[in-house]
DNA sequence: AATGAATGAGCCTTCATTCAT
DNA sequence: AATGAATGAAGGCTCATTCAT
């Protein structure tokens, strides 16, 4: 996780001045200009801060998965109870702040991404894998079988994901409540339709 | 060199090419040149057949939503079982011919291309409804309680696009089986989950 | 002057054509397409009656003028009387079927056009120097000296030309009984200026 | 390689060159790379200063008048004798500096392009006005009947610029003594012919 | 630290033109 | 006679990126 407190402010309001600009453009397909021009600085001082536009992307990818780690990392501490625990990731995945059209959107973009960036990948797979760890471990303590925590786990990431995606492109907006609600109810399911594992 | 007659053939072959390279590239910043090259023609020529890049990129996308919902139709032909449906549908959401890594990723693409353009929002929302009332229609079959279909239904779409774009980004490309595994778990849950609704 | 009437009705069609899209866009970039089409028939057709762009614009525009100097001497036929010569020359190149404002745009395009295209300067050249021969004759019978005669004939000729373009870029269209009255009382004048020469 | 605060300077250097490319080929259709070139700078420069080929040509345009504009008004000062306030007039209309075969050749390009563009015919419009509003002036002493003086007006700016026309055309060049002399005999037949008004 | 100057590369698109049918 | 197929060339414009100041 980058300690973006740590770098200059100016790199923040780049990248925050990213996050906007493409969630609401939903593209990658922004000029440099136009991200360095809402930050309120010259495209050239981005390009001397970032050193390209590849590096801004990714370093704007860092800081949304790193907010979303960090929500999740406090949401959890403390919290022993593997049911407090999926709802506690629940509560985090769909977080308020970062639950909002353009921010979903932002997301979306740097999802799809992934598929043909390299470093996009690797940012992405290791959140990828520290929600799928943290799903394991809470759902070990509910089925003894391994294998069908495993599966519970793959399932509920799908879930969230699913949800994410079909939220991102609703008009009126990500409806949070309703997003939790509907992953929540799958846990349910899951928990209710194996008691005996 | 002038083929008569060809025009329509000439288009598939370009939505074709459409689609490999966006596919391939993961992103809709391919050139009309690349494309229109990878069909065996000039791009002046892709321009005289579609008149502009977006409505190659929308053809493509409608070509492979119509495959979709063909797939679905003939899927569903003649089954009046709801658990029957509900496995159709799967099968046809992940049929073999459209779920390869390739173009999973035009899927995406296009899913993403969705939230900023209005005509692929249009195609796409088209689709989106036809499946979910194919799901609403099945569940209500199972579920006297028509909101509890209805949740069922959403929840089922929402575990569909999950497990789409998860498995997009497999390096190892998707595995169709584990796919419908999921999903048909998840439609296990839910049933077993609320028995005399 | 072209007998053009000899010649195919296509080739009518597309010089009408040619006319009709120069005179309403008041520029030569117009594609052949668009003539053609205008014309009810393929660009490849206007190509293989014409061979080109530069021929269809140099033929649109000797038919132009082969018009006016058809106007001209039909108008000028059985006349001695010097002023009525000098009314006729008036009244034909105002003439009201050619003195429209589309008319007027597309003579004036190809004014400017001669500047570059040696066919069309030469064409030009041969109505212009019509045009003032005939001019010159007139006034060679009001005026005894010849250098007189020439400069009345010059400055007629100017005063037509400016009144011409002066029209053709008027929003309300040109005015041709106010264009021939300028034309008019500007020969009165010369002639008034110098009763003894 | 960069010049700072070139901006003014380069403009200017792109107003030169796209009048000597206008006027040289005696088109509008000429590419920004080829008035780039000729400036010394590269196409992209061209389009950073002004922003599209329009702006490029309507730039040039208003330097053009703006030009002629001064001159007039630079010739008109002091001078309170109607006859010598037309005569300045024409000076100025064929300063020697601006009555140059390529400069009018702009000229006439764009005064055609008015009767397509809005912008230029907005600009060749306010010029046009005051051309006309000074000539009414200076006749408006000589003749005491208004609608004389309006329509004298009219008439020497009808000549002026069909001598202007057809001196572009020449292929020796314009001559701005013989274009001068021919206007001002025709002021001074209108005011021969009318000597009592 | 910060920016305007500057450009090469590339993209979408149009067009005149040719050719086979 | 007539046209759709096909393209090379060119044009306007954008953009990521570099550099001097």
């Amino acid at each position: 996780m980058p300690r973006i407190g740590a770098e200059p402010a100016r790199r923040r309001e780049l990248i925050n001045a990213a996050l906007q600009v493409i969630g609401e453009s939903g593209t990658l397909e922004v000029s440099v200009k136009k991200i360095a021009n809402k930050a309120g600085m010259s495209s050239a001082l981005a390009f001397h801060y970032f050193g390209g536009k590849n590096q801004i992307v990714t370093e704007t990818m860092r800081f949304l998965l790193s907010e979303l780690t960090e929500n999740m990392r406090s949401g959890l501490i403390g919290k022993s109870d593997p049911h407090q625990r999926l709802e506690a990731i629940l509560e985090a995945s769909f977080c308020a702040s970062q639950f909002k059209r353009k921010t979903v959107a932002a997301w979306l973009v740097f999802y799809v991404h992934a598929y043909s960036s390299k470093s996009a990948a690797r940012l992405l797979n290791i959140y990828s894998r520290r929600l799928e760890s943290n799903l394991v471990h809470a759902y070990r303590q509910i089925f003894t079988n391994p294998s069908r925590a495993k599966k519970a786990a793959e399932s509920t990431a799908s879930i969230i994901d699913g949800v994410f995606i079909r939220h991102a492109l609703r008009k009126s907006g990500p409806d949070r409540i309703e997003a939790i609600e509907i992953c929540r109810s799958h846990i349910a399911a899951q928990v209710a339709a194996s008691p005996t594992n």
